[in-house]
DNA sequence: ACACGTCGGTTGTATTTACAACAAAGGAGA
DNA sequence: TCTCCTTTGTTGTAAATACAACCGACGTGT
């Protein structure tokens, strides 16, 4: 589709190339697309990764699930962000988790290979985009890091204002959405999701915020 | 000293590049060393970071601290290893977090800009130090997701069985020492310390582990 | 209107944790 | 050897959490 190519073009990893020269490098990469269905592994755990995830349509939760079907969810891949790619640069990396579309997703992939390795003449762009790759390979560090912030506080309470307040600020206002619902948001901060919910509520009668279904409002 | 030359030839920055060509690009790449005495600041939150630092010799710590004093550790450096890449590589980036000395160390600074411009002649190894830097920047992702797997576990037993069996496999044996103290490893884990001492004599009767101080061995 | 499934909130109980305070063990230095 | 300090283990209590079970609201499809 035509309206991909401007998702693509947006992305990070296409950050500072223009729409043609985007275009014409997709072409020299050997991109290619592919559709799943909500609920189908895109990525699975174990697998060898050895393209670059981009999602032009739907979302992706990566998760991390073990023996016994306990459910951690990683973080959201939204609409032109990238993923697979901590495991697609290191060579033969074997892939630790799922990555399952919650939405009807469609998904572009970028051989690394060929990202990495300069083409000699057509893409002069070439350059800049292992530039942006190491861009995003750096702010998804500083995603971890910040979701260890939330990880490493001791209560409920505190994950969920660690939390929602980063929201917050990412929104620039006290009111915004979240995409995940309470028992993803539970398996996101790793809580109860009942005691997650009472203490919502709690906060929500001590005044500190205020919030319907997918919608918070910090106070 | 000559022997730093040996750390940085054999980092993961500077792997495949020989040891001559290593030295003359520390040159042309105008890096440089300094020393620190343990407890010093390498980085301080909030900081502008323009350069990549290698521990030569020494560990340093990556710390957060809330305005409460309330620390946790994210993660520890050797020697021969890298840190401060991932905000060096966001155009500046600031750091949001500590990087203490915790033995006197000496660090060698790489400018990120002079690494990542490509100079057009002498340093034909120039696009080999792009991708280590790529992969170490992977690598590291993948460290800050295998802690974060420690961190999503719901008990202090739970933590620490996590954090001990991947030491455990790194090593490649049972028995193996852990670089951190009691109080280190709960601010590492984010529990309290007397109930992670706690749980550790416990799985020690139980028969789970035995350990001596820093020595540690899984049965 | 009805059954059905999903989602969010509520409650009670057993377990686990944090916190504080103290005791014991070991090392460094006088 | 003695003292001081750091590290580690121990204990009791209050607080927080996990877990399970249940209820009500809402939406969908028949």
């Amino acid at each position: 589709m035509e309206n991909d190519l401007r998702v693509v073009e947006k992305s990070k990893l296409f950050k500072g190339i223009g729409e043609q020269d985007t275009a014409s490098m997709l072409k020299c990469l050997g991109a290619y697309r592919r559709s799943y269905r909500k609920g189908d592994c895109v990525f699975r755990n174990g697998e060898r990764i050895t393209a670059v995830a981009l999602l032009l349509e739907g979302a992706v939760h990566i998760r991390k699930e073990d023996y016994w079907g306990n459910l951690s969810i990683l973080h959201e891949i939204s609409a032109g962000e990238v993923f697979g790619e901590t495991y697609a640069c290191l060579d033969g990396g074997e892939m630790l988790n799922n990555a399952v579309a919650v939405k009807n997703s469609r998904v572009l992939f970028l051989d690394v290979k060929r990202v990495l390795t300069t083409c000699s003449s057509a893409c002069q762009f070439h350059g800049k985009l292992i530039q942006n790759l190491l861009s995003v390979l750096a702010q998804k560090n500083k995603l971890l890091t910040r979701k260890l912030e939330h990880m490493s506080r001791r209560t409920t309470r505190e994950k969920l204002l660690s939390y929602l307040s980063e929201q917050s600020l990412r929104e620039g206002r006290s009111s915004f959405e979240i995409s995940f619902n309470r028992q993803q948001l539970a398996d996101f901060l790793s809580v109860d999701r009942s005691a997650m919910s009472n203490e919502l509520c709690k906060m929500r009668d001590e005044g500190i915020l205020k919030f319907d279904r997918n919608h918070f409002e910090l106070l």
